[in-house]
DNA sequence: AATGGCGCCTGAACGC
DNA sequence: TGCGTTCAGGCGCCAT
């Protein structure tokens, strides 16, 4: 499920090859979960930007060319701008020269002047939305409840803890939310839990802030390694030149309810928060 | 403002 | 073999 070590790993993989590259055409699937938002003619003769990423959002931004000429969009213009896209829980982004017919799950496709770039995503939770800017709608509005970054240095223990003291849901659920840390889905967000020694039922607003800054330093160690290891293919994540993540191996709880605890030779549980699984160790960490 | 629950989707795994 | 059920979970949205 891409998280943001999976989107951060896809950007890496493609941010090179297609910036700089001409939009020849654009074509598109089945519906994804929200519209693309322009006509995809409008975007041929765009010149692709270098993509960046916020929590697990990339931005594609799109570039008049002024020598430009051949196809145009409605009026004569051509769109800038830029593409928001979302992985969802099933979507993987392709890039390259060659590309094999497309499948039933590919939904949008993108020919440029340097390769092809192809969302393949089975179950649609995924989006590819046109805004005009960065800091206008829709791009804006999807963006703006977004949490800080976790590598940015505005994230610490110390901010953790007072966000976290407002809340009084489980800390799992607070780091899932996005709203205060971007970037942890589920596995991560166990992950960084165990790494920190915390139990994922911990009221928010019971946590210390010494442990706090555990917590923040754990997240942040987590995900770096996630990067580091290509992020996780638990099904069929890989970048966007097709490669595989290995996460999954060095996973220490995630998935493994009834293993031995690496940590304590407890035995490693599942519990249900939210709907959703939670793995954890119940006896090293604690509330 | 914070919170809990819902719905969107499809494929894999499972029980009968 | 075939069918129905459950699960996977990101995240906007709604009601409370």
């Amino acid at each position: 499920m891409p998280e943001l070590p999976e989107v951060e790993v896809t950007r890496r993989s493609f941010a090179s090859t297609i910036k700089g590259a001409r939009i020849r055409a654009v074509r598109l699937g089945k519906p994804l979960r929200w519209p693309l938002g322009i006509e995809p003619a409008a975007l041929v003769g765009c010149t692709v930007g270098e993509p960046t990423r916020r929590g697990k959002y990339l931005w594609l931004p799109l570039e008049h060319d002024r020598r430009a000429s051949g196809r145009t969009g409605l009026n004569g213009m051509t769109a800038a701008g830029g593409l928001l896209i979302h992985l969802g829980m099933s979507g993987s982004l392709e890039f390259a020269a060659a590309m094999p017919a497309a499948g039933p799950h590919d939904h949008f496709e993108m020919t440029t002047s340097t390769g092809t770039l192809r969302l393949t995503d089975p179950r649609r939770f995924g989006a590819v939305v046109w805004s005009a800017a960065l800091a206008d709608d829709p791009a804006a509005r999807l963006l703006g409840r977004l949490g800080v970054e976790p590598f940015e240095a505005e994230f610490d223990g110390q901010m953790l803890w007072s966000a976290l003291k407002r809340r009084r849901v489980a800390v799992k659920q607070a780091l899932l939310n996005g709203d205060i840390v971007v970037g942890a889905g589920n596995i991560y967000a166990c992950e960084a839990l165990f790494r920190a020694g915390i139990d994922p039922r911990t009221r928010s607003d019971r946590l210390s802030r010494a442990r706090c800054e555990r917590l923040a330093v754990a997240l942040r160690a987590t995900l770096a390694e996630a990067v580091d290891a290509g992020g996780s293919t638990l099904r069929d994540f890989s970048d966007a030149r097709g490669r595989d993540g290995t996460f999954q191996l060095q996973a220490k709880v995630y998935g493994r309810a009834g293993q031995v605890c690496p940590r304590c030779d407890g035995t490693l549980r599942r519990i249900v928060q939210a709907q959703r699984s939670t793995y954890f160790c119940p006896r090293c960490q604690v509330r």
